[in-house]
RNA sequence: GGGCUGGUAGAUCAGUCUGGGAGAUCGCCGCAUUGGCUGUGCGGAGGCCGCGGGUUCAAAUCCCGCCCAGUCCA
C-alpha cells in the first residue's frame, strides 16, 4: 500500500518541467526537454559525462565538500561537523554510518532531542559495503562516499521548509555548478528504509544520479504507513559523483583519488604493458557497467563480453588488461574506506564493526598481492591521508595508531595463511582431491579463502580435484543459517507491571550525594516490589551495581529502574501499605566502595586512551563494591609494562586531588562542548544527558554515583587484564580500602610461598626457578633407574620359565612400579613366550611374543581388569597374588592344550 | 552475540575418532670424515601432551569447567 503524494511542485510550474513517462522503465519524472523519452537514470540511459564534464569548473573532492556545505549555508542552514563513520557509537541497530541522515536517528527523528540546527548541512562521510566486489569493476561502486545532505525537521507548530524549497534548492546547486538544467530529471520515486518512508526524487543528469530528495513522513506499520510527527527533509547529495561528472573521468576513481591510482600503477609488478588505449577501454566499460544492473560475478562476466564485442578486442585479452586495472582501483578504493574506519577508531577484530574493517583489510592485501604492489599498505593508506586531511585532520592524528595497527593485521593474515597453506598441503599428502566440504571447513574455521587453496594445489602440482562453485560464499553463509534457528533467545528478568499512573521517582542521589538515610512515601507496593515518591537508593545501571540497605528495617535485596520508576525489592512487605511514609537507611559502605570504584573506572578508561592511544574506546564496564571491570578496545594484548603505566598515571590522578563534577545538560550542548567521547558507556537514551567530568582528564555521560574528587577514590590497583574478545582487552582493578586487602592477600601469597620454601620473598623467583630445574632433572633420573632396575631385574628372573605346550611362560610378582616392569618384561620376553609380572600394589603386566596364539587381554580378564593389546595387556587384579598366579598358570594350560 | 577449529620437544606438526609403553621432520649439542667450512654418517640432549576437575584398572586421547590462540557469520 502506497499513499498518494503530489510530486508537483512549485518550482515545476514557474519554471515550466513537464511530467513525463520513461519508455523504458515507466517511470513518472520532471523534465525542461520536451524531447526526452527517458527517465535519466541508468540502465534507462548511457552516461554522457565522461570525456564531456558537465559543470563549469573540474572540482576536487575537498572543494566539492566546500562548496556544498558553503552553497547550503548561504541559503541559510546551519553547517555541523561530521560524525564518525561508526554509527555504533551512538546507535545499535547499525554498524556504520551508511547515511548522512543516520546521524540524526533515532533520537532527533523521533522527536525526542531537538537538532542542534534547523534547518542544517552535513557532507557526511559514509560506508557501505553492501556492493563491495563491485567496487573498481564497475567504475563507480565505491565503498566509502560521502553524502552531502540538508536536512529540515518540521514539527507542527514549527514548520522550516518541506517540498517546495527542497526541489528548488536543488535546482539552485545544480545552476551554481553549472550544471545545465535541460539535463536534469526529477525522478518520482519512493523511498523506505529504517521504519521510516516517504516519497522522493532522483535527480540525474547525464545518465547519473547525482541526489535523493527524500521526504520522511511515515512510519511502516506492519503493512500500513502511519504519519510521523515530525517531517523530515533528508537529502543526499552523491559528493563523489559531483566531483566525478565534473571531471568527466572514464571512472569515478581516477576524479576522486587519481594521484593514489597513478601511484599504484606506477608501484605495480603484474601490469601487462599494452598498447591498447586504457582510457578508451575503461570509459567504454564504465558506461556499459552504467548500463547494467550490475549484482553478481555472473553479471560481470556479461559485461565483461559486451565490452569487448564493442572494442572488438578478444574476451580473454580485454581481461587480462582490464583485470589489473580493476584491482588497483578496488585497492585505491579500499585503502580510503580503511582510512576512515581506523581513524575512527574501530579496531580490527572477529567481531561486529572490527570484522568489517579486517574484512576490508584482507581484501585490499589480496588484491595487492595479485597485482604485484611494492608500496605497503601502510604507505598507500597515508596518501590517503594526506589527501584528506585538510578536511579531516582528525584521521591524520590518529596516523600513529593507523599505522601500527595495519602491521599487526598484516602480520596476522601473514600468520594465517602460512597455517593454511600448511594445512592444505598436509591434506594433500593423503588425498588428491579437495571436496567442497574441505573448502568450506578451511574456509570457516581457518579462514583460507578457496583462491589460497587452489593456488597451494597448483604450487605441489600433480593432478588435484579441486573445484570451486561460483556461489561459495553463499553456500558458506548458508551453513550458518541452518544453525541460526536452533539459536535461543535468553529471557530478560522483568518487573511487575503496575496499574494507575505513578509518576517518576525523585532521584535524590544526584543532589546529595553523602547523604545516607531519607524519608519517603510509599506510592504503590507490587509483589515484593515497593515504590516511593523518592528515594536514595541508586538503580542498577550504567554497569554500576545498585545500592542496599533496608526501609522500615526491611531489607532491600534489589534495586532497579524502568521507565523513570524507582523499583525497591524488599525482603518482606509485610505491615506496609501505600501512603505511608517510611525511612530508609542505604548501606554506605557498599555505596563508597561503588563510587569509588565507578569514579575509578573513568580514571582508569581516561589513562587507557592516553596510554594506548585514541582508538580506546569503552566496550563495557561493571562496577561492584569489591572490584571495577572495564573492557576497552584496543588491537594487542596489554602488556605487563602498559599496565605498570596505566596504574601509575591513573594513581597520579587520584593524588593530584582532581575534581569530579556532575551537571546536567542537553544532549546538543554535550555533543558539541565535548565530543563523542562523552558515550563511552554506550547509547544513553534522552534529550538530558548527566555529565560526569573529572577535571583535564575525563568527560563522559554517566548516570552513576561518583566520588567528589580524585583523592577520595583512593590507590588504584590494576588486578590483571584479560583478553575478552578479540580486539577488546578487560582491566579489573580495585580501589580505597579493597586495594590494601587485595595487596594484602598478595603478600599472603608471597610470604606464605617463601616459608615453604625457607627463603626469603625477595629470593622467590630464583629459589622456584631452580626447584623447577632440579625437578625436573630428577624426574629425568627417575625415569632412567627405573629403566635399569627392570632391566636387571631379568637376570633374577631368566631361570624361572616354565615349559607349557609349546610355550615358555613366566608369572611372577616382583616389586616395582609399571614402568620397571614393562622394562623387565620387554627384556624377558622372546617369540616363543609369555611374560606375565605383577606387584604388590595391584598392577599386573601380560606381555607375549609373536608366535604365541593366546590373547592376552582375554587371559589379563580371568584375574582382574584391564585391556590393551593382543600381544601386551595392563590393568589390576584382583584377590590374592597367589591365588591368581595360579589361575593364569590354569588356563594358559587350559589354551595351550586347546591347539 | 552466535558458530567452528586448534593448543603435544626450540620450530612445524603426527598421534586424539576407536583410552593401553609420548613420536616424526627441521633446528640444537657431541663424535667421525675435512687443512677449514659445507655436506654426509653415527650418537645425544630437549616434553607439567595449555590449566583444573571428573570417568576408568589405565587419560595426550573420553566428559565438564577455565585459560590462550585462530577463524567465519550477524
Amino acid at each position: 500500500m502506497k499513499t498518494s503524494h503530489n510530486y508537483k511542485v512549485k518550482l515545476f510550474e514557474e519554471k515550466g518541467f513537464i511530467r513525463k513517462r520513461c519508455e523504458k522503465c515507466g517511470k513518472y519524472f520532471w523534465t525542461l526537454d520536451e524531447d526526452r523519452k527517458t527517465c535519466g537514470d541508468s540502465p534507462c540511459d548511457r552516461y554522457t559525462f565522461i570525456g564531456n564534464p558537465v559543470t563549469k569548473e573540474r572540482y576536487s573532492y575537498t572543494e566539492m565538500v566546500r562548496t556544498f556545505l558553503k552553497f547550503f549555508e548561504r541559503q541559510g542552514h546551519t553547517p555541523i561537523k561530521r560524525y564518525p563513520v561508526t554509527a555504533r557509537r551512538w546507535r545499535d541497530d547499525i554498524l556504520l554510518t551508511i547515511a548522512s541522515i543516520a546521524v540524526f536517528q533515532p533520537w532527533v527523528t523521533k522527536g525526542i532531542v531537538d537538532p542542534v540546527a534547523n534547518p542544517l548541512v552535513i557532507a557526511q562521510p559514509c560506508i557501505r559495503l553492501n556492493d563491495i566486489d563491485n567496487v573498481g569493476r564497475t567504475g563507480r561502486h565505491l565503498t566509502s562516499f560521502t553524502m552531502g545532505g540538508h536536512h529540515a525537521f518540521n514539527k507542527k507548530d514549527r514548520e522550516i521548509y518541506w517540498t517546495d524549497r527542497t526541489v528548488e534548492l536543488c535546482y539552485n546547486f545544480m545552476k551554481e555548478l553549472g550544471i545545465p538544467k535541460e539535463s536534469l530529471t526529477f525522478i518520482e520515486s519512493w523511498w523506505e528504509g529504517g521504519g521510516n518512508a516517504g516519497p522522493c526524487y532522483e535527480v540525474t543528469s547525464h545518465g547519473v544520479e547525482l541526489a535523493t530528495l527524500v521526504f520522511m513522513q511515515y512510519e511502516k506499520v506492519g503493512d500500513s504507513y502511519r504519519e510521523m510527527p515530525l517531517k523530515v527533509v533528508d537529502t543526499g547529495y552523491g559528493i563523489e559523483r559531483f566531483v566525478w561528472v565534473s571531471q568527466g573521468t572514464p571512472t569515478i576513481y581516477d576524479a576522486l583519488f587519481g594521484s593514489v591510482v597513478e601511484r599504484l600503477k606506477e608501484s605495480a609488478r603484474n601490469i601487462p604493458g599494452e598498447s591498447l588505449d586504457m582510457e578508451e577501454i575503461l570509459k567504454e566499460s564504465a558506461t556499459l557497467a552504467g548500463l547494467m544492473d550490475i549484482e553478481d560475478r555472473g553479471d560481470l562476466k556479461i559485461l565483461r563480453k559486451e565490452v569487448a564485442k564493442k572494442l572488438n578486442i578478444d574476451v580473454e585479452r580485454l581481461d587480462r588488461i582490464l583485470t589489473p586495472m580493476e584491482y588497483i582501483y578496488a585497492i585505491a578504493d579500499h585503502t580510503r574506506c580503511l582510512a576512515f574506519m581506523l581513524g575512527d577508531g574501530i579496531v580490527p577484530s572477529n567481531v561486529k564493526d572490527g570484522y568489517l574493517a579486517r574484512l576490508v583489510l584482507r581484501k585490499t592485501l589480496r588484491y595487492m598481492e595479485k597485482v604485484g604492489i611494492t608500496l605497503s599498505l601502510g604507505e598507500i593508506v597515508d596518501l590517503h591521508l594526506e589527501e584528506l586531511k585538510e578536511l579531516y585532520p582528525e584521521l591524520l592524528e590518529m596516523r600513529d595508531y593507523i599505522m601500527d595497527v595495519i602491521k599487526v593485521e598484516e602480520e596476522r593474515y601473514r600468520e594465517t595463511l602460512n597455517r593454511g597453506r600448511g594445512v592444505v598441503k598436509r591434506l594433500l599428502k593423503y588425498k588428491r582431491e579437495i571436496t567442497l566440504e574441505d573448502l568450506i571447513e578451511l574456509y570457516d574455521s581457518r579462514g583460507i579463502p578457496p583462491e589460497v587453496v587452489v593456488n597451494v594445489a597448483r604450487e605441489i602440482g600433480g593432478d588435484i580435484k579441486i573445484e570451486v562453485p561460483d556461489n561459495f560464499y553463499t553456500l558458506v553463509a548458508e551453513r550458518h543459517e541452518r544453525r541460526k534457528s536452533e539459536e535461543k533467545e535468553k529471557k530478560k528478568m522483568d518487573l511487575p507491571p503496575i496499574d494507575g499512573d505513578v509518576g517518576e521517582t525523585q532521584l535524590l542521589f544526584y543532589k546529595y550525594p553523602r547523604m545516607r538515610e531519607f524519608e519517603g512515601r510509599i506510592l504503590k507496593i507490587v509483589d515484593n516490589y515497593v515504590i516511593l515518591d523518592k528515594t536514595l537508593f541508586y538503580p542498577e545501571g550504567g554497569g554500576q551495581k545498585c545500592d542496599t540497605g533496608t526501609i522500615e528495617d526491611r531489607k532491600v535485596l534489589d534495586v532497579q529502574k524502568k521507565d523513570g520508576i524507582v523499583y525497591h525489592k524488599l525482603s518482606s512487605v509485610e505491615g506496609l501499605k501505600e501512603g505511608d511514609v517510611v525511612k530508609g537507611v542505604i548501606d554506605w559502605d557498599r555505596r563508597i566502595n561503588l563510587m569509588r570504584n565507578h569514579t575509578a573506572t573513568h580514571i582508569v578508561n581516561a589513562v587507557a586512551q592516553m596510554v594506548l592511544g585514541k582508538h580506546v574506546w569503552q566496550a563495557g564496564s561493571d562496577v561492584d563494591p569489591e572490584r571495577g571491570r572495564l573492557d576497552i578496545t584496543h588491537y594487542k594484548r596489554i602488556s605487563r609494562e602498559e599496565i605498570k603505566r596505566i596504574e601509575e598515571l591513573a594513581n597520579r590522578i587520584v593524588l593530584e586531588n582532581k575534581v569530579v563534577r556532575s551537571i546536567f545538560m542537553e544532549r546538543n550542548e554535550a555533543e558539541q562542548r565535548y565530543g563523542f567521547r562523552i558515550y563511552q558507556g554506550g547509547v544513553v537514551p534522552g534529550n538530558i544527558l548527566r555529565i560526569v567530568e573529572i577535571e583535564d582528564v575525563d568527560v563522559e555521560a554517566c548516570g552513576g554515583t561518583h566520588c567528589e574528587n580524585t583523592s577520595e577514590v583512593g590507590y588504584i590497583k590494576i588486578l590483571r587484564s584479560e583478553r575478552v574478545q578479540d580486539g577488546v582487552e578487560r582491566l579489573v582493578y580495585t580501589s580505597g580500602i579493597n586495594t590494601v586487602k587485595e595487596v594484602s592477600a598478595m603478600e599472603d601469597i608471597l610470604l606464605k610461598s617463601a616459608e615453604i620454601l625457607g627463603v626469603p620473598v625477595e629470593r622467590l623467583p630464583e629459589t622456584v626457578e631452580r626447584f623447577f630445574k632440579e625437578w625436573k632433572k630428577q624426574k629425568k633420573t627417575i625415569e632412567e633407574l627405573e629403566k635399569r632396575i627392570g632391566e636387571y631385574k631379568r637376570y633374577m628372573l631368566l631361570n624361572r620359565f616354565k615349559r607349557v605346550g609349546d610355550y615358555q611362560v613366566l608369572i611372577e610378582e616382583i616389586e616395582g612400579t609399571p614402568k620397571e616392569l614393562m622394562t623387565t618384561a620387554d627384556y624377558l620376553v622372546g617369540d616363543n613366550s609369555i611374560v606375565i609380572l605383577l606387584n604388590r600394589e595391584g598392577y599386573i603386566l601380560c606381555r607375549c611374543g609373536k608366535n604365541v596364539d593366546i590373547d592376552m587381554v582375554h587371559l589379563l580378564r580371568v584375574v582382574g581388569k584391564g585391556g590393551g593389546r593382543k600381544d601386551l595387556a595392563q590393568g589390576k587384579y584382583l584377590g590374592d597374588v597367589e591365588e591368581v598366579k595360579e589361575k593364569l598358570l590354569e588356563e594358559i594350560e587350559r589354551l595351550a592344550k586347546k591347539e
